[in-house]
DNA sequence: ACAGGATTAGACCGATTGGTCCAGTGTGGT
DNA sequence: ACCACACTGGACCAATCGGTCTAATCCTGT
């Protein structure tokens, strides 16, 4: 298999990006040995450190950035067309409770596992405050262009973003992710 | 100093549980190593694997039902003389939010530091969905106390639950307890 | 005083950790 | 054709990992 093959289905820089966030979810990140992540994506250290040239914590922070944006067209899509913030809510929280039980049930958030279990860095904990506002942010929004009035967008978003951790860690305890599912109907509560 | 005034103050056991459970809080249970919590906790290797048989292992469920423990009786002392549910909720979520601070404001769940990024063990799993049930079971006591219908005041405490976790989650990503400190006014929305 | 279990002390182990380094390999520009 | 560079492959490293094991020591009950 030649390289431009490599390239055009998915670049040794991708391949490793996505094991090290599938390990990472599932062990965090010091649970996880470069050897695994290497095996995984079927690469040599060699490319690892040439792609990522400060290593493990390079790629954790990639790993966080994708999952990040998976995270933000998951919101897209589901806003996509939703008549009303409720309505956007419900259609991502069921693909989030997919999402959930394809992973195993065991999967934690890709961006805290990458990041808040890191080392004590700087870097990571900024990282991982500027990636939760993103998100807020996004919801935010969409609940504004619905509707609602800045502060109240706002006081919803992140209440749900709040609610959401809780019911994935929840989900995760049970190892069900029917509280995900039922998500909707408890954020349905009003401000 | 003399076992017998070590055994006074704070056992061997305890002092391990102790050091543990700082360390997995801050950096998880893949992340801190057998020799540093010994140092903190100034025992040798022998004490450990006599206390804890099964090492490190052993030592997260105990640091684990260590906490919970205080968080029960966190629980128990908030509602104690509380008047309302929401004044219960209201006073433990202050009691965190010191606790939060005192902590560095980077320290986890002390419950899902030690067990959620532990040895993919059935063992681990069950007895995290154990304690917070236990911890979710609580509150929904004293709601039951405060005049709740049982139904109510599961909902009602299981909704608390997420609200707290993702709370937590996101003052740690703001380095900042605020958010658990205007938790109860969130809360405080009807069912 | 003494026996015997509980506890401590730490040397030692093989395996694995993250990381470095460099020789090779393939590719695109000229 | 050739060079320059991006990339790969993997040997190698010191440090640390969790764990085992055996003496020495301490404390308690008699």
């Amino acid at each position: 298999m030649s390289r431009s093959a490599h390239t055009a289905a998915q670049s040794t820089k991708d391949r490793l990006i996505h094991a090290a966030s599938d390990l990472f979810r599932r062990r965090g990140y010091a649970g996880v040995g470069i050897a695994e992540i290497l095996n995984a994506a079927g690469a040599p250290k060699g490319s690892l450190y040439h792609h990522f040239p400060n290593g493990k914590a390079d790629l954790a922070l990639a790993t966080a950035d994708w999952a990040s944006d998976g995270m933000l067209k998951l919101m897209a899509v589901s806003f996509d067309g939703a008549a009303t913030v409720d309505d956007g809510i419900t259609t991502l929280c069921h693909k989030l409770a997919k999402l959930f039980d394809k992973g195993g049930a065991w999967d934690s958030c890709p961006v805290e596992s990458a990041l808040s279990d890191g080392p004590d860095n700087i870097v990571f904990r900024e990282r991982l405050g500027h990636l939760y506002e993103g998100w807020i942010a996004e919801v935010a929004l969409y609940s504004e262009q619905l509707g609602d009035d800045p502060d109240t967008a706002r006081a919803r978003s992140e209440r749900f973003f709040m609610l959401l951790q809780g019911a994935w860690t929840l989900a995760r305890a049970r190892q069900s992710s029917d509280v995900l599912r039922h998500l909707p109907e408890i954020a349905r509560a009003p401000l």
